[in-house]
DNA sequence: TGAAAAAGTAAACAGTGTTTGCTTTTTGAA
DNA sequence: TTCAAAAAGCAAACACTGTTTACTTTTTCA
């Protein structure tokens, strides 16, 4: 989407450009592994062979960087999301699918997912604020878009303002995401019970999720 | 539940008590307000009047510290749950109003609640190796108890694992716990759409989540 | 009364994100 | 080609952080 803008760049900034994905991908590298407490300016410098100031000539915080990674991983999500087929079979699946990618792709890279939530609500302010939440924006809508669809197709409650389902269908596949990522054992035997695959778990909660919306069920 | 234990003490162990509770009203006052990035072991000490170091008589680090308010906010979670009536009304409402007391008083303290999940699955480890994360685990369980009850009433679904679908309501609740404490506006309009307020917001998630649960929606 | 244990402290250790001052390299126009 | 300006890079410092160590003071209890 932004990546092959390097037709007419001068050298210099062809040169500058490459640096700047250096870092980022050797932040991507450390970060997925161990997270955003693994993630030191010093190592990072250390990785690329830059000094810890170099840094700093192309993200002016460590905040800035861990943001980019963010929304480079929520790009993803998104691109998932709009890979999930639509044409065949019936529309509550396709929804359901739609919620299942987000779980599952967030659950791949569980720290860049965590992040994107940590931090407190002052904080982290605004989503508006920042200048470039536009994929983490863009996976909310694409919630939002599945819910009108299946209004159209009369399959989900038309009684319901669209954005407000919207939030309940982001929030409830944000807290598994969340939940799981965070505790790995909770689709095995969780506190008490019985133990059960994350598919399962995964499917379940999609499927009751989908379930509450739908005009009859 | 373990406070009123002064009985039957030796002065020391009285004064221990009370010292480590000042620590502790401390913390949880700064951390209230400003989360964990606010709440510092040297900032604490200057607050009660001990050197840094003093406070590790009492905590083995600050992580252990912070692990008490968590588990401590948790109690008051499961405080609240139990406090809503289910003598009265249809069991449908009784089990919305869990729902919405548990993220309703999540909200209270959204560093809090944000705290407990924040950190990433490996470096939190498994719940259940802690030493006491109990009330977390009964918050877990009174979702459990609520969806058994449901189904001897034979209102909610008994095709269901009980535990699978505590998690999934777990969940949900969850989820919009943190979104909207991460996102201070997402109750407003929230990147488009319109306005809702925050009631408005939980009451309708709560409403859905429980409507998926549901023999006949 | 006197030895042991507990409480408290100042200072240091190892780490963090970030800034400052400086040197080197690269650029782009005269 | 020359030369000033800009950019890139670095070592060192700054202001923090959680934590440990060595030491002193206070309290306990036989």
């Amino acid at each position: 989407m932004s990546e092959h803008i390097e037709a007419d760049l001068t050298p210099a900034e062809r040169r500058r450009h490459r640096v700047r994905q250096t870092i980022i991908e050797a932040a991507e590298r450390v970060f997925a592994e161990e997270g955003e407490d693994g993630l030191s300016i010093r190592r990072l410098a250390d990785e690329i062979d830059y000094s810890p100031g170099a840094i700093y000539k192309y993200f002016s915080s460590k905040q800035e960087l861990v943001d980019e990674l963010k929304e480079g991983f929520f790009g993803k999500i998104l691109e998932r999301m709009k890979d999930v087929p639509d044409d065949r079979g019936p529309f509550l699946e396709y929804a359901q699918s739609c919620v299942e990618t987000y779980i599952r792709t967030a659950l791949e890279r569980p720290h860049h997912y965590a992040a994107a939530f940590s931090g407190s609500a002052e904080a982290s302010g605004s989503v508006t604020d920042h200048p470039d939440f536009s994929n983490t924006r863009r996976a909310f809508e694409r919630f939002h878009d599945v819910f009108v669809q299946g209004v159209k197709k009369g399959v989900f409650r038309s009684d319901l303002d669209t954005y407000l389902a919207a939030k309940s269908i982001w929030a409830s596949s944000h807290g598994l995401a969340q939940l799981m990522g965070h505790l790995p054992d909770m689709a095995s035997g969780f506190f008490v019970g019985p133990s059960h695959d994350s598919n399962h778990l995964i499917r379940t909660h999609a499927e009751l999720l989908i379930r509450g919306l739908t005009t009859n069920a």
